[in-house]
DNA sequence: GCAATTTTTGACCGATTGGACAAACGTTAG
DNA sequence: CTAACGTTTGTCCAATCGGTCAAAAATTGC
């Protein structure tokens, strides 16, 4: 019998460490071939079985895609979420940002698996576009919403702002491979994304300021 | 006998035409699916033709892929080319943020283009960014060193200038799936680019200003 | 009109792919 | 020990893919 959805059996301990050993593999071929560039023996052979063995965990290979995607979506959304009107919305913003450049730097798979699925058009995921992802959103438009009319930063469209910091931060997980080959040997070493914090920041905080 | 590099004999009618037709349908579908994904199949009956009639005019689908690249790059390139030094540099930079959000609206497809083969490591035309586009963004960085040495914009790392008007502008068409999800239909039509473009300028302009 | 050349097509091929399956192998509870 | 259950593997299959080839059809130059 097949495992996948736990109709009534709970997870055996192998059950669970397979899991997780395969989803990290899928996680590395995923975010470096796309969904269709991947292989299930690629992913198989990344996490030390044989390709039988890995279906007998995930039925389907869209399964191992979904799961992931799933999972890492709540880490991916953290960020926003901890965005909060309590404290200076100055250095909330900059705080947003900064963690966003840190998940850029530390999650660079996570990132540009998210981003190969939206440009093919996020076939699979457009349901969580459309409905949690859409309403944080929404909700975190009013928090910023807020700090513009009490003038503590200036007025402009706060979906915009997010959309930017978003493109922003994530370009430096998503074109890693353009900016080091942009900036050179000497200058895209490890300082790039201190460099790129530095401007980010100053950028945003200039362009906000009421 | 194969055509592809014209050896000795100048290309015919039917063979510009048909090359034409057949870059156009590959433009549209490694767009939608990247170099991995896409079919020749696919491509084939996007332009109307057989796949061993499409493969009397491109030899291999990489060789498809590497002319489109190659044709779709002086395209891409052009807005930054623009970028002089004469002028206004705060209406330079404003230009430029608006054609390359112009071109984000215009030629999506491009930008999705590039976006997928750098995504994944740029395997195909990793020489054209170490070569073409470093040269050419490390002489527009000149320019820019310039305007901040005459006091015109506030100083900070041209490179990551750039990267974010890159990043901020190319979002709007490799992510327009996501922008359009969570803006809804209401807010998601066609408005979003003016939208878009009014937030931008404002962003860059308070940002950059000395 | 005719021969040379270019263009188009149907049939085919080997490799790869996602996935099925039954049998073998391990593990664990009584 | 053993029966039940969980895990692993070798083998196989149908579909799809990139690409070949020879021959037919269309075009072109004279």
């Amino acid at each position: 019998m097949n495992i996948e959805t736990p109709s009534r059996r709970p997870r055996t301990r192998i059950q669970r460490e397979k899991r997780e050993l395969i989803l990290e593999a899928a996680l590395e071929v995923f975010s470096n071939h796309g969904f269709r560039g991947a292989t299930i023996d690629q992913i198989a052979e990344a996490a030390g079985m044989s390709k039988p063995n890995l279906l007998y965990y995930f039925r389907r290979k869209e399964d191992i895609f979904t799961a992931l995607i799933q999972r890492l979506m709540e880490t991916w959304l953290g960020p926003l979420r901890e965005l909060d009107n309590v404290g200076d919305p100055m250095t909330e913003l900059r705080g947003y940002i900064r963690r966003k450049l840190e998940m850029a730097r530390d999650y660079p798979r996570e990132s540009r698996l998210f981003a190969n699925e939206i440009l093919q058009g996020a076939p699979r995921i457009m349901p969580l576009l459309e409905g949690e992802l859409k309403s944080l959103v929404n909700e975190k438009v009013d928090v910023i919403r807020g700090w513009m009319r009490s003038g503590k930063i200036v007025r402009c469209d706060p979906y915009h702002l997010i959309f930017s910091i978003w493109a922003t931060t994530q370009h430096y997980a998503d074109f890693d491979v353009q900016v080091r080959a942009v900036l050179g040997p000497d200058r895209g070493g490890e300082g790039r994304f201190e460099d790129a914090a530095r401007f980010l920041e100053q950028l945003y905080i200039e362009g906000l300021r009421p």
